[in-house]
DNA sequence: CAGGAAATGTCAGGATCTGCCATTAGCTGG
DNA sequence: CCAGCTAATGGCAGATCCTGACATTTCCTG
């Protein structure tokens, strides 16, 4: 067992997606996620500062798989930026069903929608700040982890929304071409090798 | 009297930006913006859709701007979208003192960061249909009011924490010129003729 | 001035979120 | 195996947010 708390809060997530799945976002409530979880609302606001937040727990460490895939030194920048994404696309890629259902909610809920453009801020600011540290210049490495990311979400939003499961590390290549600046993605050699 | 509503609508408005500057947001009730502007905290609920939406009533009314100013037909779309900038810049000016305190309150408070963000998308959306419904091309129309209100957002934010108030359209400029792209606003004739 | 529509007031109530203290689970040293 | 410590949880009260329903007032119009 590795950790009770961890335990706790996967439940809450897990239970606080289907519900919201179900019954919808709104007509769910924290108690309704908490029983369902086996434990008191109390606990729920504990691990979660608010209702949204159950939502975004994975943040943190999707960031920390970014930066973590950002090669040294980070040159040329743009394809650098574009090695993360890859690596963030091979996390994702077995939990597409999830993720598909918790982007619907997302874009139903306007207070969702917004729960989510201000962690895309918080994911660009902490690629720039990790960037910046390593040597690039502010504005560029600014202008780029926004270009990066806002071709990460275009193509995530066709990902999730597509009938037949295209690769998303595909779907990312085709956002790049689109641009004119195409970059294709090295998969990290950990995972599918062909 | 223009109008019963509007009034009232202005009053609450000016008495939340009184009272979030004053005591804080969050130590701000519902209830007591209410009272200060002489209503009932039901009817503030009526003009605006939850707490945070006071202070960001004006939203529309500055699209509604933004779109009038842009020219016909928007070509070159660069200059028209710096024209409308332009028109954006001169409708602030007088307001400066205000839009600085509603920006830090904005900076200070994460759901009201929220708020702003999703204001900001609406506000990209909007200006970007109405120049595919003008025959731009969409992906271009997007990108473009993307870099547009971005260069924007940052001309803003110096200018509201700047102390010496240097003129919002210069920084404009300036935000432009950093791009490497630069382009000198138009302000309408209507205004200022120097 | 009567009538109607729009705006507001009043009240009840559910839901969100927080503070406070009691209780329990899980680990650690003896 | 147990005493004791800490982290996690439970339980509860309460403030605030927000909504629905219905009554009342204000304002405009004929």
């Amino acid at each position: 067992m590795v950790n009770r708390r961890e335990r706790c809060r996967e439940r809450l997530q897990q239970a606080a997606l289907e519900l919201f799945t179900r019954d919808g976002y709104t007509e769910t409530t924290a108690v309704a996620i908490a029983e369902r979880a086996g434990v008191s609302e109390r606990t729920f606001y504990r691990h979660f500062g608010d209702k949204r937040e159950v939502l975004f727990g994975d943040g943190d460490r999707l960031v920390g798989l970014l930066v973590d895939a950002l090669p040294h030194p980070p040159e040329p920048l743009d394809q650098a930026l574009r090695d993360a994404l890859s690596a963030l696309a091979a996390d994702m890629t077995p939990r597409r069903a999830r993720l598909a259902q918790r982007a619907a909610l997302i874009r139903a809920h306007r207070e969702l929608a917004e729960r989510e453009l201000l962690k895309g801020q918080s994911w660009a600011e902490a690629l720039a700040r990790v960037l910046t540290d390593r040597g690039v210049d502010e504005l560029t490495a600014a202008a780029q982890v926004e270009v990066a990311l806002a071709l990460f979400r275009t193509a995530f939003a066709r990902w999730v929304t597509s009938d037949d499961a295209t690769d998303l590390d595909s779907l990312i290549d085709q956002a790049y071409a689109a641009t004119g600046r195409p970059l294709k993605g090295r998969r990290a050699p950990t995972s599918a090798g062909s």
